[in-house]
DNA sequence: CCAGATCGTTGGTTTGCACAAATAATCCGT
DNA sequence: ACGGATTATTTGTGCAAACCAACGATCTGG
């Protein structure tokens, strides 16, 4: 536990490199963690959108994930070739792919839930209820919007 | 929406998958803004800690930054075209490099800072100081330890 | 009915990063 | 002085993710 401090302690006083790094841990932890399930993060994040927010367009998955249209399509053939998720026509608009959780999807989807509540058991080992919530309450209201420069290029 | 439903949490209540995305958000915001200064953020990282710690042999720069010695070879080598950083032969050991910040490297370090400032400041720009303390002090106490079980398989 | 927009899909490109293997130069212990 | 270890380096491989262009099927407004 003590080795991490040979690490650049100031470096790591950059509070936005501090996010960056463990942001990449957490991500690599959840991977791992999945590996028993078979799926991916983004896979097991789209289970569980899919069971909060009930059957759902792909156009309006590519929105909620925040994830490329073409990266949605292979994360759901995966899900749907092992039985996971189906595609369903609207029959109100033909073009469109209603997607839905299935029995299976759902009973895999606790295995994923319980992967991923004994990673944050283990990243906030020294953190207790409050402080972890806290970090929680801190870390939604950090600043997502795309910045406006970004946007006026004409 | 209704409460019933509460097995699978929701996406985002997951404080991992929060520490996950907006550790990328983080990330891909340094590596913009550092984009003026034709920097990578590991290759901003490095200058700082050149700066922070002195002169120091590419085998510790490893084991400080955390990267793999092929990819500091490659760091090194950007840096060091751009004269922003300059390797010695270590006279008492000629197998070493000595790595040192060079004046250039240094006042480019100056601008490197600025821009990831800036990048806090609109990250955090819903947070007053005394969360954004919080925020970091919460950040460097998560758990980023190799799992035990990583370890045991020598 | 037609033109244009929308939806899902396919394919390809690029980037950043982790990891492994092999090599030349150099050091160190005996 | 020799063998084995260490240092920096080169090379290759794989993976996850962002991005872009184009296409067929389908809907919608006029």
């Amino acid at each position: 536990m003590t080795v991490e401090e040979t690490r650049s302690r100031r470096a790591m006083d950059r509070i936005g490199l501090l996010l960056a790094r463990h942001g990449g841990i957490s991500n690599a932890r959840m991977r791992d963690a999945l590996e028993a399930t078979g799926l991916s993060t983004r896979q097991g994040i789209t289970l569980m959108h899919l069971a909060e927010n009930g059957p759902i367009g792909q156009q309006a998955l590519v929105e909620a994930l925040g994830v490329d249209p073409s990266a949605l399509v292979a994360i759901l053939n995966d899900l749907e070739r092992d039985n996971l998720v189906e595609r369903r026509r609207d029959p109100a608009d033909r073009r469109r792919h209603i997607v839905v959780l299935t029995d299976a999807g759902g009973s895999v989807l606790t295995r994923v839930d319980a992967a991923m509540d004994a990673v944050e058991r283990e990243l906030f080992v020294h953190l207790d209820a409050d402080e972890v919530a806290t970090l929680h309450r801190l870390l939604s209201r950090i600043n997502t919007a795309v910045n406006d420069d970004a946007c006026r290029e004409v």
